[in-house]
DNA sequence: CGGCCCCCATGATCCAGATCAACGCAACCG
DNA sequence: CGGTTGCGTTGATCTGGATCATGGGGGCCG
């Protein structure tokens, strides 16, 4: 008896780098025997009778998902199964075969690349709601890694294709997915290839201050949970630059650093203008 | 002085820019002597009478039309038009309605997007066989401008609409070749943010040879038919850059200038380990 | 609690490539 | 024909951000 979402999943890549706590997945995942029951557990069970986890969950309306009724979902429900991922951990990696596609529920992402000399680009951070691991080649052509603690919902391909064969909306859903991709590619090579150093951080500001919540004063309050370093291999600058440009963004009163890893942006306007043209 | 398609085509946009020279134009055409009539054209001008043109066409297996039959290549023929552009002329306008897709014949177009001060960024030169102007908005998302004398052939959006419902092979090509484009994006990021000058060359030198003819050796001697600026602003380096770093790799027995804008890749190996790790 | 480790911040210095400047050359033109 | 214009090349100089070096603080563990 489980929560039903919970077979061993072959195609969950296990943690390499910090070792991927233990406890963490066995909470989720009720393969300590039928009887024993932890809270979450018991709250999912319930949740599960009441209602396809699909229906009540925190991204239902984004990503894949989106491009289905209410009705449909347990279909995806039937596919589909969550997993929590701790930080450092991989949830795709690049070459490896692309058993499943996942959408990031909770957390944060950061999407790389490696060269053969062991050089790495990150081209992108995922938020919930967005989707990794689409491959039109049966291989992931990225890495995707946790870099707070996170949950993916991870819908396996074989059953995501007889999916996708049903219901034609979800093909028009993975075009303009890709499509997304392709634009937000191309506004990376037009930061990389054009702006300062400046332009660059405020522009990646900006971008996750849309999606990001607002304070009382609609204030965006971004949260950075990723490294200096991670921040850097994704604006193509090193960390030290991204401290100078995020003191010097600070002297000038355009944002104030709250709690740990949050920054608030408290002139959104004057922030636009240097994303795209510094000073 | 056409091969007996050229319609004037409300889809196509004019030149703005330089103002394309005629006579560039006609050498280009005209380039095995100056006749009034070449063997070239004389002999398109009996295809297009003897054969469907898209049978005969030159990049008839490539791009969007390779995933038709030789049988169902008048439906293609039916809805696309060939068209000359002049060096200088536009072939898309970012932000204007796509009216068309247009699969490149022959020559080269660089691809750009526009900052709002004006900077612009190329994301790629278009070879032939290669097809710009896929938009899965309203509008073209970049500007396609040739930068020596080409042909492209136009695909009125509608019709293609209509032949893309009847054969769900193209479903599936305009899906591949949307990857294949997110794919490129990607490896010019990789190049943007991480490689050095010299990497950078070499990496767009050895790209363009994969395609480029070779000579009696075997050695790629590539066209290089665009301006340094025009370079530098896909490699996101300064013109001056480009001219020191071919320098050196002249210097260095690499590469040698042939003809006028020709430049043949002499020892291909060292050139590809420069292409990832400089030095 | 103290020690360790990792990340961040900040100052000092360096350097790859940008910028500035000058010239050569070819195409074009009156 | 000489003048003009635009691109490419080369040299001199500048500079934004990288690199190097140091110190500080927070989390974790014994």
């Amino acid at each position: 008896m489980d929560v039903g979402e919970d077979q061993s999943m072959s195609f969950f890549v296990e943690a390499n780098g910090q070792p991927g706590r233990g406890d963490d997945r066995q909470g989720f995942l009720a393969n300590t025997g039928p009887h024993v029951q932890t809270p979450i557990q018991t709250q999912l069970q319930a949740q599960a009778q009441a209602a396809p986890r699909c229906l009540r969950c925190a991204v239902r309306n984004e990503g894949l998902c989106a491009a289905l009724p209410a009705g449909e979902l347990p279909e995806l429900t039937a596919i589909s199964r969550n997993r929590d991922v701790g930080a450092g951990e991989m949830v795709t990696i690049e070459g490896q075969d692309a058993d499943a596609v996942f959408t990031l529920v909770s957390g944060m992402l950061k999407i790389y690349k490696t060269l053969p000399d062991g050089r790495e680009q990150i081209t992108g951070f995922a938020t919930p709601g967005d989707v990794v691991g689409l491959a039109f080649g049966s291989c992931y052509v990225y890495t995707a890694e946790a870099v707070a603690p996170s949950t993916v919902c991870g819908m396996v391909r074989r059953g995501l294709h007889g999916l996708v064969d049903r219901k034609p909306r979800l093909q028009g859903r993975l075009l303009s997915m890709l499509s997304a991709e392709l634009t937000a590619a191309q506004d990376q090579i037009l930061m990389l290839g054009c702006k300062n150093a400046t332009e660059r951080v405020c522009t990646f500001l900006l971008a996750l201050a849309r999606r990001a919540p607002k304070d009382e004063q609609g204030r965006p309050v971004v949260f950075l949970p990723m490294k200096k370093l991670d921040m850097g291999g994704y604006l193509g600058l090193r960390p030290e630059t991204i401290s100078r440009v995020l003191r010097s963004l600070e002297t000038k009163g355009l944002i104030t650093r709250t709690r740990s890893a949050h920054i608030r942006i408290d002139d959104l306007d004057t922030f636009g203008d240097l994303a795209v043209a510094a000073e």
